[in-house]
DNA sequence: CGTAATTTTCAAAGGTTTTTGAAAACAAAA
DNA sequence: TTTTGTTTTCAAAAACCTTTGAAAATTACG
């Protein structure tokens, strides 16, 4: 397989994965295409080789950065910005994790903390406060567990967890 | 808060947090709905409580019963058949990590096998290789590390993970 | 300043996914 | 077998999300 298809290949996979990691494909493109480019590239750059629109570029450049993916460079002497992006792959998941958890646990956990007023007054609503209660308990776990994670160095998963494992 | 406004708002949120997870938003309240009712209930009620058309209630029961988080029931006796949900959480997080394995991970760790076979002919494929192999590694990691989560039992969130996280 | 290169914004267009509802298929009882 | 109540299917509609591209804003340099 030469370079050329390898790339391609890489870029289309890495952006069809995105989805379900909460960042859209574009976004994941460029960042596919950033990651493994060993110069950084500027805007242009970017849209010609992923054959996308400027405003495209524009955002999901500005998504990248916003996210901690990414990063900014103006090299001396020239107008255009260039981008690169962040290969840990560790800070990566780190940054994905963390706002996965703020977009879509911690609003439920607000809510469940919020059903705890319910009152138990019939069998209906005793079943409902037990199963909710069950649930918040998980949920604090889950996200206890996922603030771990975060503050985890990068050789985590790598020692600690695959020690466990065993 | 009465049961009523607290069922709405978990069914609510339930749906709201599912899209994230590779479920769909309907799917997810039809599970919601049943993790709450002390009965199974049948299609029928379904539509009722959560206002949503015939084909929508039969295409998500038969996800759930698909994706193993709900079952079915005849009772004696009667036409229609009635629905509970799997109420063990760490059961529906397994089977939610299952399907989105299958859908996500595992393609993008094929295409990570296939690139393997470029070949480092020039200072920009060996950057491209030598980042392809580090994800390769780390995604092979992530995915053995799920495999075993898939195969720890109920109480592996509380216990062991927990233990090793103090 | 004014000019030219670059980046950002945003409304409209385009795509994808989800939902609907009516018709078809099915299953149990008469 | 026919009737009746229930579930499933699926094409069309609706809702949602992404992308485009031209215009506006920004920036750096002469």
């Amino acid at each position: 397989m030469d370079i050329g298809e390898g790339k391609q290949k890489f870029i289309e996979s890495w952006g069809k994965m995105a989805g379900g990691w909460g960042i859209s494909p574009a976004m994941a493109q460029v960042h596919a295409l950033l990651l493994i480019s060993p110069e950084p590239l500027c805007a242009d750059q970017v849209k010609t080789e992923l054959d996308i629109s400027s405003g495209n570029v524009s955002m999901n450049l500005r998504a990248l950065l916003d996210w901690g993916l990414a990063f900014k460079e103006v090299p001396s002497g020239c107008r255009k910005e260039v981008y690169y992006a962040e290969k840990d792959l560790w800070k990566v998941i780190r940054q994905i994790i963390i706002h996965r958890k703020k977009r879509e646990l911690e609003p439920v956990l607000q809510v469940l903390d919020e059903l705890a007023a319910v009152q138990e007054t019939c069998p209906q609503s005793e079943h409902f406060c037990a199963v909710v209660r069950d649930i918040r308990k998980f949920t604090h776990k889950a996200n206890q567990t996922l603030d771990t994670l975060i503050k985890a160095d990068s050789h985590w998963l790598g020692s600690a967890f695959l020690g466990m494992v065993r």
